[in-house]
RNA sequence: GCGGGAGUAGCUCAGUUGGUAGAGCGUCAGCCUUCCAAGCUGAAUGUCGCCGGUUCGAACCCGGUCUCCCGCUCCA
């Protein structure tokens, strides 16, 4: 555990020091849990994305991508749920201070209530045996009707209550009942507030004719919103994906963990909608595709598990996360549900418009069953970067600081270095930068010692350096350094970039997949 | 939001009972010319997170506030 904290440390002070993330507006000490891609990060940030991005869009035949806005119509997220399931009224036991959902509470309470009903049933049925009329029972019984009454009038009151977004009532409501702690037992509560997950804004200029918009909490909306519009216009044929990554927000009660939990994150989502009664196996597929690339980027199997659900969300008839090993432990890095058709259907509901597909094999209308694979970049990143970090013992009693990215990730692909400062090195340094700008993301660097210069480079993640010394004068040749073993081997310019130019172009990577 | 810990140079951190700031590394300029961070010379950088209070005087004491870390809580 203190390993773990000492790890995620070194992590948080090497992306800053080394300009990979800093807390947004820093300056003016930072604003919570929101944070800015310096440009290293922007790079490595980048350089995820596109690779996600190809392996998705382009790898696959049948799936396609978009660029839908943040800001949708309103009702979209009536219909997909979040504003009822995003908007939580809260309270605190200030004994034991735990938090709990208001209406948990009282539903608990009431939960309570029918046990005692079914308490006085089971006694009454035991009594009268096979005679025993539970409905009759149920309806004439004092005590039982009572109990009823009860529930009917909490449940209504608990309705209304939240309906018109009376908190005090809610609140008056716990205490009327004598709702307890059920850790501190106490009856010792703090007022009911509000906490909605979704950030609101406002369309239109003038106050009276706004239109209240939220920013989107997921993406996955506007992948359905336009099913039929890029069905159509893409001539696509079930089964079929489409594909976004962009922003999206949550007001989160608590963000924390660096940029594992940011109130403005990135996602990139893929939607595959399929036949009903297919999802299942396109579950399973999609599980063992999202698994195995994670796996191309070389991270070690270990680093990796998958959480199945057991309590479902309502939309969904399985769900499984893809956990990584952080620094503080395993957590979700990558969600794969298996949707059905709920989205869709609740579009189709809210909009009036048929949302269906006709499947020429089988000659029907039907509304497509969705899996969804859902990855946070933010994470993906966080992922990448603290497990490349690592603090190399050589041996020797030195160590060295290295960030043992994927070539392909890396923000810089290659230094070079003239070995000394003089002797028309850095002009031949600089001439094949010049050259190689145009394929890859290159460096030039002559300030200090060559082996201080590679240990920077090593910190920054650039798998390659190509070193200019004097024997290049004579046979135009130079040093290529590997990050990783810290070998070099002696080689033609030519060769030297070409070698570098392949081993860090994605095509070789994709096709590992 | 609650509880605990913390905030001093780019990073890691010192700073004695209150007397207006230091180190190491890094950065920059120059010298040296050397294939794995440690040679030489010189330099820059802080309103000690912010605001207020106590005091002749605050990095230090008190209050508030912002931010970060840990635990709870929440997590489609």
């Amino acid at each position: 555990m203190m390993q773990s904290d000492d790890q995620f440390k070194k992590v948080l002070s090497h992306a800053k020091e080394y300009g990979f993330v800093f807390q947004s507006s820093d300056i003016y000490d930072g604003l919570s849990a929101v944070y800015d891609y310096g440009q290293n990060g922007s790079a490595l940030k980048n350089n995820i994305r596109n690779y996600w991005w190809q392996s998705m869009v382009q790898l696959n035949d049948n799936i396609v991508g978009i660029d839908a806005a943040i800001f949708m119509h309103p009702t979209t997220w009536k219909a997909s749920g979040h504003v009822d399931a995003f908007n939580d009224p809260l309270i605190d036991n200030k004994d034991s201070k735990k938090r709990y959902r208001a209406d948990v509470l009282i539903e608990d309470h009431i939960a309570k209530i029918e046990a005692k009903i079914d308490k006085e049933v089971a006694k009454a049925a035991k009594r009268f045996g096979d005679s025993f009329d539970q409905d009759q029972f149920l309806a004439t019984n004092g005590r039982v009707v009572e109990y009823a009454a009860k529930i009917t009038t909490i449940q209504k009151r608990l309705g209304q209550s939240l309906e018109a977004e009376d908190l005090a009532d809610v609140k008056a409501l716990i205490e009327e009942l004598e709702i307890v702690c059920p850790v501190s037992g106490s009856k010792n509560w703090t007022e009911v507030k509000q906490f909605n997950l979704m950030f609101g804004t406002k369309l239109g200029a003038s106050v009276e004719h706004a239109m209240d918009l939220y920013l989107r909490p997921e993406t996955a909306q506007g992948i359905f919103v336009n099913f039929l519009n890029v069905q159509k216009s893409g001539r696509m044929k079930i089964p079929f994906g489409i594909a976004q990554t962009g922003k999206a927000f949550r007001n989160e009660i608590v963000a924390r963990q660096f940029i594992f939990r940011m109130r403005e994150f990135e996602q990139m989502e893929m939607q595959f909608f399929v036949r009903p009664g297919t999802q299942k196996e396109w579950y399973e597929t999609w599980k063992e595709k999202r698994l195995n690339w994670h796996l191309s980027l070389g991270i070690d199997a270990n680093n990796f598990r998958f959480h199945d659900h057991e309590k479902l969300a309502h939309y969904a008839d399985a769900a499984s996360d893809i956990e990584f090993k952080f620094p503080f432990g395993f957590k979700e890095l990558e969600g794969i549900h298996s949707r059905t058709d709920f989205d869709l259907s609740q579009h189709q509901k809210h909009s009036g418009k048929k949302l269906q597909y006709f499947d020429n094999e089988t000659q029907e209308h039907y509304v497509p069953y969705v899996v969804e694979t859902s990855i946070g970049l933010d994470r993906m990143f966080l992922a990448i970067f603290s497990n490349a970090l690592q603090e190399e013992d050589l041996g020797d009693g030195n160590s060295r600081t290295v960030l043992k990215l994927p070539a392909i990730l890396a923000p810089t692909k290659v230094a070079v270095l003239p070995l000394v400062k003089k002797d028309g090195l850095p002009e031949i340094a600089q001439k094949i930068v010049d050259d190689l700008k145009y394929d890859c993301a290159v460096e030039f660097d002559q300030k200090d010692a060559v082996g201080r210069r590679y240990r920077r480079q090593d910190a920054l993640g650039t798998p390659f350096c190509i070193t200019v010394d004097h024997q290049t004068l004579d046979d135009q040749t130079v040093t290529l350094r590997h990050r990783d073993s810290m070998s070099q081997e002696r080689l033609p310019i030519s060769e030297a970039t070409q070698m570098v130019i392949k081993a860090t172009s994605l095509s070789d990577w994709l096709k590992k997949l």
